[in-house]
DNA sequence: TAGATTGTTAATCGATTAACAATC
DNA sequence: TAGATTGTTAATCGATTAACAATC
């Protein structure tokens, strides 16, 4: 079925890529973006570990499993490298979002300009209170919850960005599956059960917290 | 030294924790507030791990590292577990919080209460800009950045919380180093440079939208 | 060309899972 | 007591690092 794990063929992109090299692509981006702001033409996979304090070995086993995007001697341009993991992290393309919960984080969300940079674009906000229903984010209207299934008819969106108190946080995914979400990026604590062809993200604020608090203790220790 | 790697002893508390298993704690936690809310009494691994969608050994693995919370045929009293878990994350007792930076994110926050219920204060608020300084933010007014540090020698604070942009935040980072925070949790995408007492925590709100991204495109291909 | 650096294979390391004796 | 379930050891699995032939 697949010869070559993790490569590109003609008919399917990045298969069997472990969720661990997954998380630290958007850390490459990072780095990549900022070299490139700077106008650095080129890189080795040494020089660019050392900056992100990973092994040079790591950069480019992770690299591989994408493709061959270095030249033996030279090193990447910081150039080519960023537009190629910038396409398969899909920042090339547009991306519709619509938001659920007009709270502070919604809000929050809802202005934060480093998402449209990117690609992604919020095209509409929902709340459930009849005070917020109507009101002004960032040149969008707050529109009815009950109108989400009548939108997403209309206009369809690929994610479903749930920012409302957790007890409302499993009926809106519920929602947002029915009218055909395909990811949610799930900003309430809670384990959200979608079918497994729906990707969930969750962002985790307060266990960042907890994490925090307990490396301070440990560090009390020393 | 340290004869029982991940125990307890009568100087220091856990070392040698591994990270991967220090990730895992406020999911335990979170999962064991949702059954002490509900008043289960008991629970065995087997039934915890279910819930959670991880191994019942790797929970009972996990555990031990910290002690022996459990009883042969009969599991875990949830009450006795929470309250030990807590006690690990350092949730049993106050922690003092300055926040950095009242743009949207900031202010939201600010006004997560979920942080207050686990014993995180936040104590005070800075900004830089003069059309924020002074206003009131839950209950808090918003001082001056350039008053942090009079501030903080005069009200030590554990942890302080970086809202600021990007651009600010390597400096807001040293002066609150240079005031005695023990803990950054940061909100700007950078990677803070701080001496290695000092513990960061980075929420990685665009990188998880990017993961999402990722395995959305993954997805389309099945 | 000679030096530098990649992509990849093999070796090491760490984390997860399975199994079971201990014991409630 | 007998059945259930822990805490822990050993086995497996996966991820990271080291090493190096290929090659620019």
């Amino acid at each position: 079925m697949h010869p070559e794990i993790g490569r590109k063929s003609e008919t399917d992109k990045y298969i069997g890529i472990p969720i661990a090299v997954i998380k630290r692509l958007p850390r490459y981006q990072r780095f990549l973006s900022e070299l490139a702001a700077k106008e650095v033409e080129r890189i080795s996979s040494r020089e660019l570990a050392a900056k992100m304090k990973i092994t040079a070995s790591q950069l480019r086993q992770d690299l591989s499993l994408f493709g061959s995007f270095g030249q033996q001697g030279y090193g990447y341009r910081v150039s080519y490298l960023l537009n190629e993991i910038n396409e398969i992290l899909g920042l090339d393309n547009k991306t519709t979002m619509v938001l659920i919960g007009a709270g502070h984080l919604g809000r929050a969300i809802a202005n934060y300009d480093n998402f449209n940079k990117r690609g992604f674009m919020i095209e509409a906000i929902f709340d459930h209170d009849p005070q917020v229903i109507g009101s002004n984010i960032n040149n969008l209207v707050v529109k009815d919850i009950k109108d989400l299934g009548k939108y997403l008819t209309a206009a369809p969106a690929e994610i479903g960005i749930i920012c409302t108190p957790t007890a409302a946080a499993q009926e809106v995914a519920d929602l947002l599956v029915e009218f055909g979400i395909k990811g949610i990026w799930n900003f309430a604590p809670v384990s959200l059960k979608v079918p497994e062809q729906v990707c969930v993200e969750h962002v985790h604020i307060g266990e960042s917290l907890m994490i925090l608090s307990f490396q301070m203790q440990q560090q009390e220790e020393v």
